[in-house]
DNA sequence: GTCTATAAAGAGATAGAC
DNA sequence: GTCTATCTCTTTATAGAC
């Protein structure tokens, strides 16, 4: 990120709404940390994350993230090796939430349509409790080792979800005349797009919301 | 774009495939222009863009777009101003056919729901048409005064169909329990979600892609 | 655990030759 | 219309003091 972002010069690649301001310093409310300031790791991925984010992972400078939490690039080296080992918790993150809805019971019943239904209510929750991490998920390309990982395992999570769809078509409750790839890539494409407009401070609640994706979802805009 | 991506250094951020290699030069077939090599706008403009898919905009050094015409910087700043303008006018080319959309006779038809109807087939269809420039600006985030001038544009296209959906839900083809505003943006999400993975070369032509998008969109995922 | 200072390379953009 | 050479600033990352 230019640091035109700081000087304001007119033409400079910066959000509006003071997003590069440093953060309010921790000491106001000391975790059980004592010494000096000290951010944990926690806070500093959440920091990272939100500037990757908005300006994109590689356009994002380390000394941008420093700047963020007030700083320097060399005390950041000093909670993660590198740029990238950021990247790579935060992308974690995201895809253990999801991995985890398939592992929960309600995954695992034996209707296939009952179990689609649960793993997409899933997804909506672990979108909405996890948002930052699950939007940087899904705005990786695969443009490095680790992103091709990331990517890889969000394949087989897809995957995973066209069995369902197939199965639920097998069994009926799930309409025939669409390929179970393009229907999972079509309804994952409405529950993903979430991350693009939801904000948690809103008036709609998680429930509410996934409520909204099943409904057009599984019955449709049209009425009958 | 780091210089490892050509040198194959382990760990670099390059895409598999060969996305960086130089286009054959256009001396081939030559479109009616004579003198030396030389790319019109639109090459020019494509190779730009399809890299900035890939890596980026911001990420994306003139000089890599310029390698990948097999130019230098100097050659390419000739034909455009600046990096930024490449963005412009890419932009420019997604926004003006979503909005073309909006002035066919089709979508000023009296009826809300048909009128619903024939715009998300357009998109589909403009989305397909010009793949490239459509998936660069939904990766727009607004770090620029020209991403926050297409995103306004967004907007205002978004507008357009939230009141279509409202209209259509008034005159009773659109089930009413959903906020109008919440059901645009979900189907239009499925819908721009599109641009993640179809690619024309498949076998799903883009009518048939627009079929199977009014379909769930409009009579859901389940039978009945 | 944070700092200053620095290294080596890449960024956008321009000057001027041909 | 394309080139080489260059300017100035930013990049990731490290060394070493406190």
């Amino acid at each position: 990120m230019p640091s035109g972002c700081r000087t304001g010069k007119p033409g400079w690649r910066c959000q509006t709404g003071g997003v590069t301001e440093p953060l309010p310093t921790p000491d106001a409310a000391p975790p059980a940390r004592r010494g000096r300031p000290g951010y944990d790791s926690q806070q500093i991925l959440a920091a990272a994350v939100d500037l990757f984010i908005t300006h994109g992972y590689d356009a994002t400078s380390v000394a941008a993230v420093a700047e963020r939490l007030g700083l320097t690039k060399s005390a950041l080296y000093h909670h993660y090796e590198s740029k990238e080992h950021l990247l790579r918790v935060a992308l974690d993150e995201a895809l253990g939430g999801l991995e985890g809805v398939l592992d929960e019971p309600g995954a695992r019943v034996h209707a296939a349509g009952a179990r689609l239904e649960y793993v997409l209510r899933g997804a909506v929750r672990v979108l909405v409790e996890r948002l930052p991490y699950v939007t940087l998920l899904l705005r990786v390309r695969g443009n490095s080792v680790i992103e091709r990982q990331a990517l890889e395992r969000r394949r087989a999570f897809d995957h995973t979800i066209t069995g369902m769809v197939r199965d639920a078509q097998a069994e009926g409750t799930v309409r025939a005349d669409v390929d179970p790839s393009v229907a999972t890539r079509l309804v994952f494409g409405m529950v993903n797009s979430i991350v693009e407009w939801y904000r948690p401070t809103g008036p709609e609640g998680a429930a509410e919301l996934a409520d909204d994706v099943l409904r057009i979802a599984l019955d449709g805009l049209r009425t009958r």
